[in-house]
DNA sequence: AATCTATATGTAGGCTAACTACATGGAGAT
DNA sequence: ATCTCCATGTAGTTAGCCTACATATAGATT
């Protein structure tokens, strides 16, 4: 019995199908299908048989990729405490990223590692909070966000740490009647003309609760991702907008109130499945990241004080 | 990680020396010198150093080799769930044995697993009671013998199974003044001249308990290993001596008589140690081995029926 | 002191086996 | 009926594990 085999069973149950599994892995279906009948050879044990369009574990094939779990995890573990005891971390950790995040978090994270062993492959996307979660399987570290509360939805099972806690202020243009107020209200702002998200994608909850508390519905111009395009149609003059205090940087054009009555923030959180996360590397990045996000909350403190 | 370096690693703390682990598993000193250097590479962290004539392991090394101990036991776990869930046992079991138990034990033993996929490896030796727990890091069982107990003394943390418990009798010419008695005592055969093992063999702890009892000492004429040889010559008429009940075939010119007021039996055990008992296979010839066990007492429960 | 022996390590080459590229086959979906 | 997705089979390439042999070192032996 091989570690390859192991690895091979649980990710077959993680992801449903060999073409999924050998996407993941960089390798082919065919690679994958032969580890699979040596594995079969060597236990004397069928353990995947054909079910629809793919394949199902066999009974057998499903206790294997219980045990696998648990066994790979106290393998990762094990490799930690012996780096710990020994080394300095090493190798190459996976970040998926959401953009708006990674723009301020990610520099400083680079920079932080220059001088370490260990390296960074990134990624990006732009995902509804639950999908969030299942980004763990391909990648050490998640840094995602979540607009209820310090965990997003999805993620039980996954270790959830708070990098820093981000307001969302109302995005005006410097020449807009509201400009002068320190802080506005739900009923401030009911009455703009909005650029918002797509449904369903986090920041539209905020929106929403306003629409609840107030009982009006909001006037939707447009509905954009990019949150940089965002800050330029509202420099423009097209509407209000609700933007991330430390993302948007200062501009010309566009100045940032906060906003009072519902719950504006939201939380910036990495995730990792404990496997991963037992690797020292990865727990040294997620170390990094939070203390990069409470640098981030303090610089920003600061800069409220200076505006106000 | 390989399981390959764990299993490595766990050899090198059971065995001390590279060139012991490499004849253990059939490889040379250069290979497992390389698989050494690979894995330090992989984890980044010294795992052995020189000393003395050989090696040793380092802290890493030593934490890592003590942790796979633990993740190889759970391994062969995993697998021999997976094996019974979905299989017949399978594969090769090595046993080691004493040659006096392996001659009744093992002719029915191979006869009950002719029908089945399972492999016996043999290999014999004749040791002090004290090493047959050593012999378990070759053999995935090992049948020993105590004559003090029902556990060999040096087996603790192995898997200790008494298969029989075996009358060991005083072996006499057929035409001897004693040969009429049913039983005898210390005190009958002190004085008559004795076939011996070497000294600190297993066999020679009663012959020196008799010393003991009766306060006189046992003229020995010849010290043997060989129960065959012994039992040759006790025809033959140079002495008596101490043999096993089940082993010592009926043959012209012996008799046996059981010896009463010292404790005169020995325990036959199987000793495995636990990472190889989790296997499905030895588990199952281990079982086997307790049936053959138990057949044996009570066909010789019969015997001495008919021979009183 | 010189030699011997046990142990580990380095190098070159052979062989196994894991992987890729490509082709085939089957089962749902359109 | 065709298309699409997924698994499997085949041939060839390549990586890496192992052996054989040579070398280095430290303790044991004479």
């Amino acid at each position: 019995m091989e570690i390859r085999h192991l690895d091979l069973l649980r990710d077959i149950a993680r992801r449903g199908t060999l073409t999924a599994v050998a996407a993941a892995t960089h390798r082919t279906p065919s690679a994958l299908s032969q580890q699979l009948r040596t594995a079969e050879r060597e236990l004397g044990v069928k353990l995947v048989e054909p079910a629809s369009r793919g394949i199902r574990l066999t009974a057998a094939g499903q206790l294997l990729a219980e045990g696998a779990e648990d066994i790979l995890q106290r393998i990762a573990r094990l490799q930690a405490r012996v780096e710990a005891s020994a080394g300095a971390p090493r190798g190459q950790v996976r970040i998926g990223t959401l953009p708006s995040a990674g723009e301020v978090l990610l520099p400083p994270l680079m920079d932080a590692l220059a001088a370490t062993a260990i390296q960074i492959d990134l990624d990006d996307f732009d995902i509804a909070e639950e999908d969030f979660a299942a980004q763990t399987l391909d990648a050490d570290i998640v840094i995602g966000h979540s607009l209820t509360g310090d965990v997003p939805t999805g993620a039980s099972g996954l270790i959830s740490t708070v990098l820093t806690r981000e307001p969302l202020d109302i995005a005006l243009p410097q020449d807009h009647p509201l400009a002068g107020r320190l802080s506005l209200s739900p009923e401030d702002v009911i009455g703009c003309d909005w650029i918002g998200v797509p449904h369903r994608y986090p920041f539209d909850s905020i929106p929403v609760a306003i629409e609840q508390l107030t009982g009006r519905s909001i006037r939707r111009v447009v509905r954009l991702r990019d949150n940089h395009l965002v800050e330029a149609l509202v420099a423009q003059g097209q509407g209000v907008a609700l933007l991330p205090r430390f993302t948007t940087r200062a501009r010309d054009g566009v100045v940032l109130r906060p906003l009072t009555g519902v719950r504006a923030e939201r939380a910036i959180v990495a995730l990792s499945r404990p496997d991963r996360h037992a690797r020292l590397a990865v727990r040294e990045v997620t170390k990094l990241l939070v203390e990069i996000g409470r640098d981030l909350s303090e610089t920003h403190a600061h800069d409220r004080h200076h505006r106000a």
